[in-house]
DNA sequence: TATTGTTATACTCTATAACTATA
DNA sequence: TATAGTTATAGAGTATAACAATA
């Protein structure tokens, strides 16, 4: 594939940037940027340790104590399975819930500040791109 | 700031799957993401501890350490100040500007590829848009 | 006295290997 | 015997506080 040189490496710094403001709004509710992960996948839907292990690209040990360091907070709740007992769902706590709302919407809300700068049109564009990008890699 | 419902969030997903391939070419190269930054930055020039501190949003402890790590594999090094001793200066050791030369031309040819589906024009809308955002950031 | 960088400490994240309970 | 999840262990990253050396 022939891209612009430097392109790349845009890209790494662009990821950077996004993460580091992503990271300060988490820790803005006392969060890390994998518990808010984390949470925000089962605020409004039980999940499985498999499935969540497979969608936040960890490995079951890293889950399990991701987990257990969530549960601590009180965020999230490990619920047993009736049909199959070596089985664990993960569902959100009330507090969870409100906790990973509240930093869904700061997201949705202030991370495109970062292109404030960026002209009307040109955001749009980027935005429509953006979900282009994303449309075929999930 | 009015943005598409759901942008902030695409965000925040898309820097994810950079980031996740940005460390599987790193570690193709035996660098954390951390490491191959600092030696990216370092390869072609000597640079202040403070300088690099600000540049990778590192508090100087933590910038200690990865100096530490990277320093231990022969890929840095540390240099004194003549003028202010208190100063200190890092530079990159030939094996150290090797692998670093190898990750960033790595990087420049396949991170891309995380955008091969979109269609040439979206993709170098993409680059375009992705230069235009940084330009005015760092 | 102020500043640079390090050390001490603690917690989170993540990987691998060994283990337990269940199927 | 195979699978789901946990525990054990280790290393890396990052933050705060205390410290040493130098200015």
């Amino acid at each position: 594939m022939t891209a612009s040189p430097g392109f790349g490496n845009h890209l790494v710094y662009l990821s950077t940037l996004i993460q580091r403001r992503f990271a300060q709004i988490c820790a803005e509710h006392d969060l890390t940027t994998a518990q808010a992960q984390l949470l925000c996948l089962v605020k409004d839907q039980p999940r499985g340790m498999s499935e969540l292990s497979q969608l936040l690209g960890l490995a079951k040990p890293g889950l399990s104590g991701l987990v257990d360091r969530t549960e601590r907070r009180g965020l999230v709740q490990r619920t047993g399975c009736e049909q199959d007992r070596r089985l664990c769902t993960l569902i959100s706590t009330p507090k969870g819930k409100q906790v990973g709302d509240a930093v869904y919407a700061e997201v949705a809300e202030h991370l495109p500040d970062l292109f404030e700068h960026l002209s009307p049109t040109d955001r749009h564009a980027f935005e429509q791109l953006v979900a282009a990008a994303l449309r075929e890699e999930r």
